[in-house]
DNA sequence: AATACAAATGCTACAATGTTGCATATTTAT
DNA sequence: ATAAATATGCAACATTGTAGCATTTGTATT
């Protein structure tokens, strides 16, 4: 699991791609190392309160563009991020699971291991990558709702 | 076609969904009529100079909401409008259709008309909608490629 | 361990998009 | 023709995305 990778995987992990060994990028890694959904630059302002928001834009840059972590949008198309499976490499991810987004809550999770299908796309269109997304309740807020209807 | 939706056809939709109609909408409606890929507000803003961005935000908001329209974000996180094929009900969306985004020009185009797989999602999760997104090089991105390298 | 260079951060400022309140104007039902 | 309901335009502000530049920090090298 992601939440086991510890301290110095996270620094292997910013070695290996020529990248500085800093506070912020370290606390970012264990932040999104530490959910099981995608997590918005707002979102981590608001625990990283010491750390300039255009740094943590920054370090989001580049952390896609080595292939670290990818983004996904939200329902309201705000920009969120996770941590990459290890295949992922510069500039050419393979994120091609399912992107779940929670209309209550918003997270979006990273469901991965999905067969996609065979697409044929129509003539002249080139595929470089596919996703899946769904859009749905996800178990924590369907918890919720049931616990409020009993009531 | 959408495209050969005329003048008329606006206005019944207009009137279905007990909306008043101005002006304003109904070029709204004429625009993403005459496209096949998705628009964004800033795109209409530049043709529509003289309606207000405001109006056009609460245009494109009602719309959506009566399952007019749909949105769908480009890869700059950009919300994009295409007019919803016409089993579109409101608070219902049936856009369970390709999404395919160019890298090259950031259009979005909607591919309609294609099996989606059934999947398993884990426990839990439920699920309301499906859409599947692509990114890649839409024909006439590719058709320049292929001219410049002729060059 | 000290230094020197490259790289990252913090600050600042601005651009683009999303969002709302309110007065005025327009549409539509009567 | 008029009134009520609704939409628009204007203005202002919130949020997110983005870039330049001076200063600080990490790291390779001596």
């Amino acid at each position: 699991m992601n939440a086991k990778k510890n301290k110095y995987q996270f620094e292997d992990l910013l070695a290996k791609h020529h990248l500085k060994k800093t506070e912020p990028r370290l606390r970012v890694l264990s932040m999104l190392a530490s959910k099981n959904f995608a997590t918005s630059q707002p979102d981590l302002e608001e625990v990283m309160i010491d750390v300039d928001r255009g740094t943590l834009y920054r370090i989001l840059n580049v952390f896609e563009e080595k292939g670290i972590i990818h983004k996904v949008f939200d329902l309201n198309g705000t920009a969120n991020f996770a941590l990459c499976s290890s295949s992922c490499e510069e500039n050419h991810h393979h994120d091609e699971h399912l992107h779940f987004n929670c209309v209550v809550c918003n997270n979006v999770y990273c469901l991965n291991d999905l067969d996609l299908p065979d697409l044929k796309l129509p003539t002249g269109f080139q595929s470089l990558n596919l996703s899946l997304s769904a859009t749905g309740i996800c178990p924590k807020c369907g918890k919720k709702a049931e616990q409020v209807a009993e009531v």
